[in-house]
DNA sequence: TAACTACCTATTGATATAAGTAATAGAGAATAC
DNA sequence: CTATTCTCTACCGACAATATCAATAGGTAGTGA
């Protein structure tokens, strides 16, 4: 029978999967020929690669004085000013857009931009992208214009002269219009290289003496454009190499116009240049100076080339390419990727597509082979040979849809305005094979995202989807500029001098220069437009793609059959809301946890094959051609804008530096333990996290009464439910390991890197999901660095500990845990040599696969020889005990809890959970010697279990509510507490647990609540340049004090921002984003528009301050302790507070990361963060009457912190319900301005709220007066404390509270600390 | 831990749970879930009657026993959380009228279940009614107020049995039960008309809860739960009418919703008094809402905001059940499924039902059947009649492929991670 | 040609939806107008 | 400018409610001055 042949043949592939041919082809296509370069690699001396940094042994030698002076130069660069980035802050919605603009592009505006882009690709249509740019540039000096948009459709223009022989003479014409307002200024826009380059195109092709003129009164000689070129500075060589000059001859030509124009003007200088970069370009002079040899011209054609007809270089005179690598080895100061390294990378990241579809072709004829025939097909073949079925479907159909919207669209076009949305040209940016895949792909990546059983949120799906075929477009972009890709952006074998810092930011932004000029201009798709494509490319698949599907009637036995569609759509409840949902076929979910899913992962999702591209821009580096951004913003444009200054400013060097070192880092997969793991994973057993192949919990069974009884009903219901949701978890847990298993045979024999890029705060991540070393224990039992280091003796005792600590016995000193290792070598040769059929005492671990992992090393390095001089690779941890309560200790001086944090040194490791579960028990004693029930109840069971997670939390601001759920999941699982007392138990332990830390870690305490408040003023801020505007705003209602109220909570607007020691601006993101729905072709969708500005969410700035400024601690912690250990030669890895290096590199490492701690804390770095604050709000205005609220809590914590508001007298006294912070001034000085809200009086000078204007008291009376008379008796019953408050306001400046005082510790102990990280 | 006032205790607290404040219980004591009829009677209350902030001439003396002046009941039952959004019919003449038409002439020894009565205005007027019309009055109560003036009846009417629980406990019935409170209830076979002896009475808070309540209530027809195991049991409701609006709103209508839909497939739902006999609000119940920040003609009428209009519905079993036993399940999720898109031709909104469910489409078209039998499938699921329903719930019952899991949801609740 | 109206359609805003809110304290924001 | 209800509750990685209908805005066409 046919399905038992299916059956079989799929456990056939499974287990065959590690004969499979190595993973090498996967990437390759079927050419023999592309592997050829890759191998060659090989061969390269280790000095070229990876080139990115100096070889280690470089450095050695001068590691000590290196190591001492750069501990002086750190400690330079910390304890200096750092720069801030200062930006306006956004304004409000309902004012005029155009004031807006300048750094925050709308997204209507953004929208026309991006319709432009696509109308421009290919020429799709230019006349349309016209209309809309010359719409655009009205806007003059908004953020979205820049030069290389007008370049890009000076180029189009230019383009459509050829095309369009009937227009020629209007293109021409419109081409030099527009380079004649940018000359005159019109534009407020300067022409850059590009736009010369296109103009001397331009009159080459149609100069009056040219075989085809164009007569327009406008064109310029080449004479006055080099003039021009000359007056604004710009390098003819530039000229000649750009971008759009698209052939050699051409470019000849031009430098050829540009050499006599300049002897015209006779201006050596410049002829020399040209014949220069023409002599390069000929090949005639060595492109560089003997260390690197030049690559192009001894570069054996790659065959893509050879079949795309691209001459060889040898055999032309003149060879722009020659030129483009000259100035690029210059930008990038030599390091250019050699075209045959990255060669694998590339074409794994271009052809991804093709690759799948070569796939799921061979797949879909393999089964043709077996006789399968098409009848059968949709029911018993394979997921890809299903993919490639639903594939030839969708594009066809595709090809077909987008044809109708066009049409449909031009007929739109006609009949109304321009202002109709286009999607049209969007689709017609990739071609309708690619939008079938990225559909096909995204669907099946997404599956089981958002808590959906088999299937994802709509929401989620169409933009994912419509930002894949965006990607897409944009890595097609750059595939066609094809720039050389720069191994480095520089180094230094010190980060922290001055001299290092600014050859670094040097280098770097002649990097991102060139890279920018080379690209032509493109613009981000608004996320509007993303959903809206997604809908329309799944709405197709969802209508083409079906799988037949087959049951048996269980009553009848016969069997029915039924073709369903592969996707469907439907919508579920959630707590009364709808929620749309886009689910897979059942019969196709199955198949993901089964089948092999290598062809559904894109690159942008996998490591890389060679180091990634360094960072030079915001959206430039990391994968060769897949654009990815440095940091993961949340949806703020601010935290873009902010990002993008800094960078611009060339403040982010050592930050992108940082992410660099990280990158670096050359990683292999344990084949050992990828053996284990496919073993458990064929067998279909649950073992070591690995969920078992069918889930294996009995079902639920249905009770007697459940028909009759609503109460045994409803709890049955609950019960099937989370049975279901086990289940389901279950399936996704499979698939996820799948993914993971999958990954790993990919690259089994492949060194491999992980591109980081940051979160918000400045952690770092790598950018792969599914395989990367942040991932869960399997994950890091896969990986091992690439690079081998002898052990040494030290290095061996430290595997040891590092298995011991992996297994969980980590609360010994280091020597004890050594000799625990030492007592269970049998277990651990066991282990390492019968992993699946001894004792596995390994899967008893904490972190199993891990522990295998180290077994297996150990046992090796013990095995052999000589044990010191064995080759490891495993990374070993150092991990930070409770990181986030270390930064506070360290922060606060705090001695008690600096001690349990092991800052202060010990001779066994403190453990903070156990210390506080004693402190709570303590008092549970008193109490229950007191006879309090619930005391005696909880006597003596409070673990460091029981106390763990809410003392960890802590540092995340855990709350009451919190802390009591995690508390009583506790309880509930040790069964000795009756579970209906979990609740009211955990309500008593929780009050103790939070208590207790808020003793021990006193200083911590302080800063978190310091660091609330600030947080909590500064977002209820109105800044300086919008103060007046916003009283003076609500002019209809005179002075009604509601609409004053809801003003001010319109123009809140501040977000707290501060710098890093690194000088990363960090921008908390927490807005109240409206959202809006959004008509899609599947359904309409819920989204909000990140560029639309939104008023602060003042209680989540404020709650999630610190937590925030603490990892933004951290991770300037950590960065600095990856440059130093980049500087003396370690390889590093981190997960956040866990950091990772070789078994011998232990004890260094832990010198550099103690070193970068004392000395980050040595920096002050509090009182650094309190005069930004100063520096930064100065000015930034805070209405009085925010500080009213509930049982005065606010005020009476500022009071606390001793904070005090000089005021008059008579101010004074109207201020009652702020009285605890106001200090009555002798002077009759005063912080508070006053200023009658809405009323029209004449601009208000800033004085007005400054101290020390003795008239001001005269000017409230008359203010007072005025509005008496104004308003009507209703006004009179106004509250006296509100009205008293409204019209004040004080410099937040004067309100934020001062430091809280430092404790006694000091950070300098950590250095004899052996525990800090361990 | 602060002892907690028992005013802050939410309301659903006392709903679900057991009434009493924790503290009262020593620590491992079990919890005692029910408090007998003879137990309460000797039990004293544990509050006090405490001191009204009026007085009113005379009434003191009656207090319990007698409802203060209905004018009066915003000082003698003041806002509290717990009661602030049960709505209590407060004026005797409309419970006179409505306790007549409950319980008209000729009945005779009804057995009355009234949940939540609040004060116990209704209460009151169904024991002035003739003695023989009933036999027993079953109160379910939990508030301690209001057990003020619910239990002082116990003395005058032996009919009288209370419960100091909600009747939105599934629990309490269980107890009925199990005390013997329904052994004289006869089980009337659905066929053999209307209950004779049984009724249910409920106030409906103008909550969630209240809301859930009654669609609850409709779901325990088909397969004779609850209180249907004794036959057609008339529920008489004394709801909000925006609940009644979506009960009663017609076919085709923009207001039609899957409520609508069940009542009307298990039950015949009809204004017992006319809405005017409950109009204003402010006239006929309590509480009323403090006036001058949310004035009684609200601004938003169809919310659930205390003050909007009330008024009594009664709903009785069908005999003929379109629900067969065993479908429910199968009514609800395409019930909910189709009114996502319920103006939406069932053409196009059918493939909410699941992959592939266009397949129905034939199915409700075959021309091979009667007319009666086919559907129209140009009519959107707020277009439906209960016999339409029922036609496109038996394509779905009887297609091979309809989704196996029809349970509420399948999205994760995304509370417990964290490892 | 400017002005006006009737008529039509695209956009915007408001509203309802499900249904045991598992257990629930306490602050702060929002809402009622 | 008070009473009451609603919301939220641990940071990050990792983000999301939607169909329907009435009302309004905005545009077109037609018309007669």
């Amino acid at each position: 029978m046919l399905p038992r042949t299916a059956r079989q043949l799929e456990t056939t592939l499974l287990s065959s999967r590690q004969s499979l041919p190595r993973p090498a082809r996967l990437y390759s296509s079927p050419s023999k020929k592309l592997n050829a370069p890759a191998t060659a690699t090989a061969h390269l001396p280790r000095t070229d690669f990876p080139a990115f940094f100096p070889p280690p042994q470089n450095v050695v030698h001068d590691q000590d004085s290196a190591a001492s002076s750069s501990s002086h130069l750190l400690e330079d660069f910390l304890t200096r000013k750092i720069p801030y980035t200062i930006l306006p802050t956004p304004l409000p919605s309902d004012v005029p857009l155009n004031d807006r603009e300048r750094w925050f592009t709308d997204s209507a505006t953004q929208d026309q931009a991006a319709v432009m882009d696509a109308c421009l690709h290919n020429l799709y249509d230019v006349p349309r992208a016209k209309l809309i740019f010359d719409r655009l540039r009205t806007k003059k000096g908004s953020a979205i214009l820049h030069v290389s948009m007008y370049n890009l459709v000076m180029e189009s223009y230019l383009a459509m002269a050829e095309k369009d022989a009937q227009q020629t003479a209007y293109w021409v014409e419109e081409l030099w219009k527009l380079y004649t307002d940018m000359e005159n200024g019109n534009e407020q826009m300067s022409p850059s290289a590009g736009t010369f380059a296109l103009m001397l195109q331009a009159w080459h092709k149609y100069n009056p003496t040219s075989s085809n003129p164009v007569r327009s009164k406008l064109a310029l000689h080449p004479i006055q454009l080099l003039e021009n070129m000359l007056n604004k500075q710009i390098s003819v060589v530039d000229v000649v190499a750009d971008r759009t000059i698209a052939s050699s001859d051409l470019a000849s030509t031009v430098l050829m116009s540009l050499s006599q124009a300049a002897i015209n003007l006779d201006r050596v200088a410049i002829v020399t240049e040209l014949s220069r970069a023409q002599a390069i370009a000929a090949g005639e002079e060595s492109t560089t100076d003997d260390e690197v040899t030049p690559v192009l011209r001894h570069k054996a054609l790659s065959p893509e080339e050879i079949e795309q007809g691209v001459e060889f270089p040898a055999e032309i005179p003149f060879n722009i390419k020659l030129l483009r690598n000259h100035l690029a080895h210059i930008a990038y100061a030599r390091r250019v990727l050699p075209d045959d390294i990255g060669a694998r990378q590339k074409h794994l990241e271009t052809s991804v597509y093709e690759i799948a579809r070569e796939r799921m072709k061979e797949e879909y004829e393999h089964f043709e082979t077996l006789g399968i025939n098409t009848e059968n097909r949709l029911k018993d073949s394979t997921l890809q040979s299903w993919m490639w079925q639903w594939h030839q479907d969708l594009r066809t159909r595709l090809e077909s849809e987008i044809k109708l919207i066009a049409a449909f669209e031009a007929k739109m076009l006609n009949r109304h305005d321009q202002s109709t949305q286009l999607l049209s040209p969007y689709l017609a940016l990739v071609k309708a094979d690619r939008l079938s895949y990225i559909t096909i792909l995204e669907l099946m990546r997404l599956q089981g995202s958002g808590g959906v059983n088999h299937g994802m949120k709509t929401t989620r799906a169409l933009i994912a989807i419509g930002k894949a075929v965006e990607m897409e477009y944009k890595a097609q972009m750059c595939r066609t500029n094809d720039i050389a890709i720069p191994t480095m952006t520089g180094h230094s074998t010190n980060f922290f001098s001055a001299l290092g810092y600014s050859n670094l930011q040097k280098r770097r932004m002649a990097a991102a220069r060139h890279m920018q000029d080379g690209e032509s201009w493109t613009t981000p798709w608004s996320q509007a437009v993303r959903s809206k494509i997604g809908g329309i490319l799944v709405e197709c698949l969802m209508d083409v793609a079906y799988v037949r599907r087959q049951r048996e009637d269980q009553v009848t036995g016969k069997s029915e059959t039924e073709d369903q569609p592969a996707f469907y759509h439907a919508y579920e409840y959630v707590r009364g809301t709808k929620l749309g949902i886009l689910k897979l076929n059942p019969a196709v979910a199955e198949r993901l946890s089964t089948d092999r899913l290598r062809e559904t992962i894109h690159p942008r999702h996998l490591p890389m094959l060679v180091a990634p591209k360094p960072w030079m821009h915001i959206r430039q580096g990391g994968y060769l051609y897949n654009k990815t951004s440095v940091m993961r913003f949340k949806e703020s444009i601010e935290q873009e804008t902010y990002l993008q200054k800094a960078i611009d400013d060339g403040k982010m060097e050592l930050v992108l530096a940082g992410l660099d070192v990280l990158g670096s880092t050359p990683w292999r997969i344990n084949k050992n333990v990828y053996d284990v793991v496919l073993r458990v994973w064929n067998s279909g057993e649950r073992m070591g996290k690995i969920p078992p192949a069918v889930y294996d919990q009995p079902a639920p069974e249905i009770p007697e009464n459940y028909e009759k009884d609503l109460q045994a009903r409803s709890v049955h219901l609950q019960r099937q439910r989370s049975y279901t949701q086990a289940k389901a978890n279950n399936h996704s847990e499979r698939c996820n390991v799948n993914y993971k298993i999958e990954i790993a045979r990919a690259f089994l024999h492949d060194k491999l890197y992980m591109p980081h890029n940051l979160d918000f705060r400045g952690r770092a991540y790598p950018i792969p999901p599914h395989l990367s070393h942040i991932g869960d224990d399997l994950c890091r039992g896969l990986l091992l660095f690439a690079d081998p280091k002898p052990l040494g003796e030290r290095g061996l005792w430290w595997l040891k500990i590092h298995l011991a600590n992996l297994y969980g016995y980590d609360k010994a000193s280091f020597q004890e845990r050594a000799d625990w290792v030492m007592e269970r070598l049998d277990d651990i040769a066991d282990s390492a040599t019968n992993p699946l059929d001894g004792r596995r005492w390994w899967t008893k671990g904490d972190d199993p696969w891990q522990v295998l992992a180290t077994c297996m090393e150990l046992h090796a390095a013990l095995q052999s020889e000589d044990p010191h001089s064995y080759m490891s690779t495993l990374p070993v941890h150092q991990d930070g005990t409770c990181n986030g309560l270390q930064h506070y200790a360290a922060l606060g001086g705090d001695a008690v809890g600096a001690k349990q944090v092991n800052l202060a040194a010990g001779d066994r490791p403190s453990d903070v959970y156990t210390y506080v579960g004693r402190l709570v028990d303590q008092q549970i004693e008193a109490d229950a010697a007191n006879g309090v029930e619930m005391a005696k109840l909880l006597q003596g069971k409070i673990t460091r279990k029981v106390v763990k997670q809410t003392v960890m939390t802590t540092v995340y601001g855990v709350t009451f509510v919190g802390a009591r759920e995690q508390i009583e999941k506790q309880l509930k699982d040790r069964h000795d507490i009756p579970d209906e007392l979990c609740w009211t138990a955990a309500s008593y332990l929780a009050k103790k647990v939070l208590t207790c830390i808020g003793d021990t870690f006193t200083g911590a305490k302080h800063i978190q609540n310091w660091l609330n408040l600030c947080a909590r003023l500064i977002s209820k801020t109105i800044a300086p340049d919008r103060f007046i505007d916003a009283i003076a705003a609500p002019k209809k209602k005179r002075g009604r004090p509601a609409v004053a109220m809801s003003r001010f909570k319109k123009e809140q607007m501040t977000s707290v921002v501060w710098t890093t020691p690194l000088q990363l601006p960090i921008v908390q993101p927490y807005r109240k984003h409206a959202r809006k729905q959004v008509m899609t072709a599947v359904q309409s969708v819920f989204i909000s528009d990140p560029s639309s500005p939104a008023e602060v969410n003042s209680l989540k700035q404020a709650s999630a301050f610190p937590p925030n400024f603490i990892h933004s601690l951290d991770a300037t912690h950590m960065m600095l302790t990856a440059l130093e250990c980049h500087s003396r030669g370690l390889t590093f890895a981190s997960v956040h507070d866990s950091y990772w290096t070789h078994a011998s590199t232990i004890d260094s490492m832990a010198e550099v990361i103690r070193d970068t701690f004392i000395l980050l804390h040595s920096s002050d770095v509090l009182g650094k963060l309190h005069q930004e604050f100063k520096e930064r709000f100065k000015g930034f205005k805070l209405p009085l009457i925010h500080l009213q609220n509930k049982g005065g809590n606010l005020v009476k914590m500022l009071s606390e912190s001793g904070v005090r508001i000089v005021a008059t007298p008579e101010q004074a006294k109207s201020l009652e319900s702020i009285a605890a912070i106001v200090e009555v001034s002798e002077t009759g000085s005063s912080a508070i301005g006053e200023q009658p809200i809405g009323s029209e009086g004449e601009p208000i000078s800033d004085q007005v709220f400054l101290e020390e204007l003795d008239e001001e008291d005269d000017s409230i009376d008359e203010w007072e007066g005025q509005r008496k008379k104004a308003a009507a008796a209703n006004i009179a019953r106004e509250a006296k404390a509100t009205r008293e408050l409204l019209g004040k306001f004080v410099d937040v400046v004067d309100l934020l509270p001062p430091l809280p005082e430092k404790g006694t510790f000091s950070v300098q102990e950590i250095k004899s600390s052996p525990y800090f990280f361990s | 831990m602060s002892p907690q006032s028992p005013w802050l205790v939410p309301y659903w607290r006392n709903i679900k749970i057991f009434r009493r404040p924790r503290q009262s219980r020593g620590l491992l004591e079990p919890r005692r879930s029910f408090v007998g009829v003879a137990e309460a009677k000797v039990q004293n209350p544990k509050t006090k009657l405490s001191t009204p902030i009026y007085e009113v001439e005379g009434y003191e003396s009656s207090r319990g026993r007698e409802l203060p002046p209905i004018d009066q009941w915003r000082k003698y039952f003041p806002y509290e959380k717990e009661t602030s959004t049960r709505i209590s019919l407060r004026n005797p003449d409309t419970t006179d009228a409505l306790a007549n038409a409950l319980v008209p002439e000729g009945s005779q020894g009804k057995i009355i279940i009234e949940s939540d009565p609040g004060p116990g205005q209704l209460t009151r007027s169904l024991l002035k009614l003739p003695r023989e019309r009933i036999k027993k009055l079953i109160i379910l109560e939990p508030n301690d107020l209001y057990l003020q003036y619910i239990k002082p009846l116990q003395a005058i009417d032996d009919r009288i049995m209370v419960y100091e629980q909600s009747g939105y406990e599934w629990g309490v019935y269980n107890k009925l039960e199990d005390a013997g409170e329904l052994d004289d209830v006869l089980k009337v076979p659905w066929t053999s008309g209307v209950h004779p002896q049984l009724s249910f009475i409920t106030h409906i808070p103008t909550t969630v809860l209240g809301e859930q309540l009654i669609s609850q209530l409709f779901r325990g027809i088909p397969d004779k739960q609850w209180l249907f195991q004794y036959g057609r049991v008339p529920l008489c409701f004394i709801m909000s009418s925006r609940m009644w609006k979506r009960l009663d709103a017609p076919m085709g209508g923009t207001q039609r919703c899957k409520v609508g839909v069940m009542g009307a497939a298990t039950s015949e739902i009809t204004e017992l008094l006319p809405f005017e006999a409950t109009q204003p609000f402010k006239d006929h119940f309590h509480p009323v809402p403090y006036a001058k920040y949310a004035p009684v003609p609200s601004k938003h009428p169809d919310t659930r905001r205390v003050g909007n209009p009330y008024q009594v519905v009664l709903t009785v079993p069908r005999e003929f059940q379109a629900i067969q036993p065993g479908n429910l399940d199968y009514w609800d999720y395409c019930l909910r499924k189709m009114f996502v898109q319920k103006a939406t031709p069932l053409k196009i909104s059918i493939n909410s039902l699941g992959p592939g469910a266009a397949t129905l489409l034939k199915k409700l078209t075959d021309h091979d059947l009667p007319p009666s039998e086919q559907v129209d499938i140009r009519k959107s699921p707020n277009g439906l009649n209960v016999h339409e329903w029922s036609l496109v719930v038996k394509a779905f019952v009887e297609w091979p492929f309809a989704p196996e899991d029809l349970s509420i949801d399948t999205i994760f609740s995304n509370t417990n991670e964290h490892r």
